[in-house]
DNA sequence: TCTGGGGTCCTAGGACCC
DNA sequence: TCTGGGGTCCTAGGACCC
């Protein structure tokens, strides 16, 4: 009996947070259900987070102003997003996913990669679908490839509810002919700088030379880009929990700001409620953003390093107001963001205390005290 | 269709140092 | 005095994703 053949399998909830809302108000299954913002459509500056299959079906789509999907869909049912909700039922999917004792790495509220070593992958998926719909009530389609991209594209193909499965010798059959825009991690962006080197297809993207491509996008991105023509690369699943970079809160208000003095005292409540809500963690904040946007969208960001990383509310606050002032500020604001970012987790150890530090963690201590 | 919120990673360019 | 070359740190912004 042989090693049994390694698979990638992508698992996306179907329809996730209307999926949620509807599971506890039974009675909205089978109705157009729109979820984003406050649920009230006739309010401006909203957008849809996830549209029920039925109102998909009137053409109302994630990322569209609230008022478009109710003009789409009169009879929807609109409902305010219950972030609480999403991740209590996020964490609920994810504890069935890695109770099948393979490598789960969580892509986001609704979506994992799995490791998994089978002879019959098909099988395996049509599990982790029925253990999931038993203990959560949710229903989900598994991709199955060799690579996180094949799954990953499979799974578009098995939604809702489906499996599907995208292997290495199938990718140029399948693929090849589509417009290279269709790969998962190429935009309009890149598509459109793809097209101007003459390269449309996926095909056209495997076959280029990647010097070719580096010169374009950079030696990272552009190898990079080659690798997501071939099919993906061998990135493996990896389980360990992703510790978070920073922080950040942002609001878009339902009409602009003009008071430059309202929006300087917004950033300091801004900055110190997020850090009220980091410190439980222990993360030390080391930089501080904040990010403005105007009424006619123009948008900005800066940011700064704080002296020393801290915990301190009130810290972190005055140098989200030093970046803040750094704007030359002249007309009504329509957003206000601020971002924290956190120290490296210092490495295998909890965290200690600089004046014990010792090993890697002690260079980093000599170094920081010889910065001016 | 007047355009959310929360993330990640990469690149460019200036400052500064040797 | 016409001007190197490399390295690192830092900030701003681009691009993409869910």
């Amino acid at each position: 009996m042989g090693t049994p053949r390694e698979w990638i399998l992508h698992v996306d909830l179907d329809q996730f947070l209307a999926a949620v809302e509807v599971r506890r108000r039974p009675e909205l299954a089978g109705r157009p259900v729109v979820v984003g913002g406050d649920g009230d459509p006739t309010r401006p500056r909203q957008v849809v987070a996830t549209a029920s299959y039925e109102a998909r079906a009137h053409g109302v789509r994630s990322g569209m102003p609230l008022r478009t999907a109710q003009r789409r869909c009169p009879d929807a049912v609109f409902l305010p997003s219950d972030r609480p909700a999403y991740d209590a039922a996020s964490a609920e999917v994810m504890s069935v996913l890695r109770s099948f004792d393979v490598p789960v790495e969580v892509l986001g509220w609704d979506e994992a990669f799995l490791g998994v070593a089978s002879d019959d992958p098909e099988a395996f998926a049509e599990q982790v679908k029925a253990a999931v719909v038993e203990r959560t009530g949710l229903t989900c389609a598994v991709g199955i490839g060799d690579t996180k991209l094949q799954a990953k594209t499979a799974t578009g193909w098995a939604k809702p509810g489906a499996v599907a499965r995208l292997t290495r010798d199938e990718w140029f059959e399948r693929l090849g002919d589509a417009p290279a825009s269709d790969i998962w991690g190429i935009g309009p962006r890149t598509a459109e700088k793809l097209r101007a080197l003459g390269i449309h297809t996926v095909l056209d993207l495997a076959r280029t030379d990647h010097a070719e491509l580096a010169a374009t996008f950079g030696p990272t991105i552009g190898p990079h880009l080659r690798l997501l023509g071939l099919g993906g690369d061998d990135d493996p699943v990896r389980a360990e929990p992703r510790v978070a970079k920073g922080r950040s809160h942002e609001e878009t208000f339902t009409t602009d700001l003009p008071d430059p003095a309202d929006v300087r005292d917004r950033v300091d409540r801004m900055a110190r409620g997020l850090v009220d809500e980091v410190a439980p963690e222990g993360r030390r904040v080391t930089h501080v953003a904040v990010k403005v946007r105007t009424a006619s969208f123009w948008t900005r960001t800066r940011s700064g390093k704080l002296p020393a990383p801290t915990l301190d509310p009130a810290a972190v606050a005055a140098h989200a107001l030093v970046v803040f002032d750094r704007f030359e500020l002249d007309r009504p604001v329509r957003l206000l963001g601020v971002r924290v970012t956190f120290e490296e987790p210092a490495s295998g150890s909890p965290p200690t205390d600089p004046g014990t530090a010792a090993g890697g963690e002690h260079q980093d201590a000599i170094r920081s005290t010889m910065e001016p």
